[in-house]
DNA sequence: AAGATAGGCAACCGCTTTGAG
DNA sequence: ACTCAAAGCGGTTGCCTATCT
């Protein structure tokens, strides 16, 4: 037997709010509060609505000081910079974000911010499944190692990596001690990449920065080349950045979702004993390494945080400058706690 | 002009957490 | 310590609108 409902489902309207629902419930709660009952409160005042629809509506929509849409360049950056941090913790990243609701949040993220920020990847991995198709050595195309992740966690990744490769990554390496701590780059994943970077014809001297140094470790942290089954002793490094806040403090010390990103990568590596071609052609078409080899446009490099929708209203459109701190922060404490560093 | 498709968003569902008794 | 109702939360659904063919 399951739980009772939380109301009698059917005498209750669904669907959208009308006008007059809107102001009985807003008039309501404004003047007497919810009454600490939201299950209770559509019978005081007379809608035929769930109690749970009703905090919903609430929360979402009737609460004052809600915003909704015009998402600024900013707030695209906390969220984009917490999300790589604690994953899809809504309701943790509103917090961050006064006016926002989880839901607005994460519908913008859904809608909006992944496509703006991923839109590559689906290219590549089409382009990528292309060049796997010609294979006749019988491995199966479709446990390719990017979808051996869950969407979220390599959605991070991917962010993680697409945004160091746009910060100055000299600065970057030479000044984050932690980068000295990874392991050099396998001859093997080293050469496949310098192939890349011979096969294309791009010549923008940021990206053949990126390439050759940080972006090179940072693919090796992802994907080791020894089998180590030693996780506990290595995998958790306790950082000595601050935290930005509760959301990003909470996480730190729960370390619940990286402990979960971990432990899927985890999974994933340990059953990688051997590098073969086929794995080190795939490092070498992660995307971002392969956005940023591919077809010699330094534009598209450059613009990938830029709107592919025409919104021109930024004039730092690839800049991360208002968040900077927060992406070095929260970014790296995020790799010094799940990958080992 | 009409149908198909895609995108955006509000709302719902159901699982988890919290806290009172 | 245990139970259970309420609240919180994230994932999913479905409707509406815009755009494409």
């Amino acid at each position: 037997m399951g739980r009772a409902p939380c109301c009698d489902k059917a005498n209750v309207k669904k669907g959208p709010w009308s006008p007059e629902e809107d102001a009985t419930l807003k008039s309501y709660i404004e003047t007497n509060g919810t009454g600490g009952n939201w299950i209770a409160l559509p019978q005081k005042i007379g809608l035929k609505r769930c109690g749970k629809s009703c905090r919903l509506r609430w929360l979402n929509y009737l609460r004052p000081n809600i915003k909704h849409g015009g998402f600024t360049e900013e707030e695209d950056n906390i969220i984009c910079s917490l999300y790589i941090s604690i994953g899809s913790r809504w309701s943790i990243i509103a917090a961050q974000l006064p006016g926002r609701t989880d839901n607005d949040i994460k519908n913008y993220w859904n809608t909006r911010l992944k496509k703006k920020l991923l839109g590559k990847r689906k290219q590549s991995s089409n382009n990528n499944n292309l060049n796997q198709q010609k294979d006749t050595n019988g491995i199966d195309e479709n446990s390719s190692y990017s979808n051996s992740l869950s969407s979220s966690a390599l959605e991070r990744l991917q962010l993680h990596m697409q945004l160091q490769s746009l910060q100055n990554p000299f600065s970057f390496y030479n000044n984050n001690p932690t980068a000295l701590l990874w392991p050099k780059l396998h001859p093997s994943q080293e050469k496949m990449i310098q192939i890349s970077l011979q096969n294309s014809n791009n010549n923008n001297p940021m990206i053949q920065n990126a390439f050759t140094s940080p972006q090179v470790d940072l693919l090796e942290n992802i994907i080791p080349l020894e089998n180590n089954n030693n996780n506990n002793n290595n995998s958790i490094m306790h950082s000595s950045v601050a935290p930005r806040g509760e959301a990003v403090e909470k996480s730190a010390t729960t370390n619940e979702g990286i402990q979960e990103l971990e432990n899927e990568l985890d999974e994933i590596l340990n059953n990688r004993n051997i590098i073969t071609m086929e794995d080190e052609y795939r490092v070498a078409e992660f995307d971002c390494f392969r956005d940023m080899n591919s077809n010699g446009s330094k534009d598209q490099n450059l613009i990938w945080w830029s709107n592919d929708s025409g919104d021109t209203k930024s004039g730092s459109s690839n800049s991360w400058d208002s968040s900077t701190n927060l992406m070095q922060e929260g970014m790296f404490q995020d790799y010094e706690l799940g990958y080992g560093l």
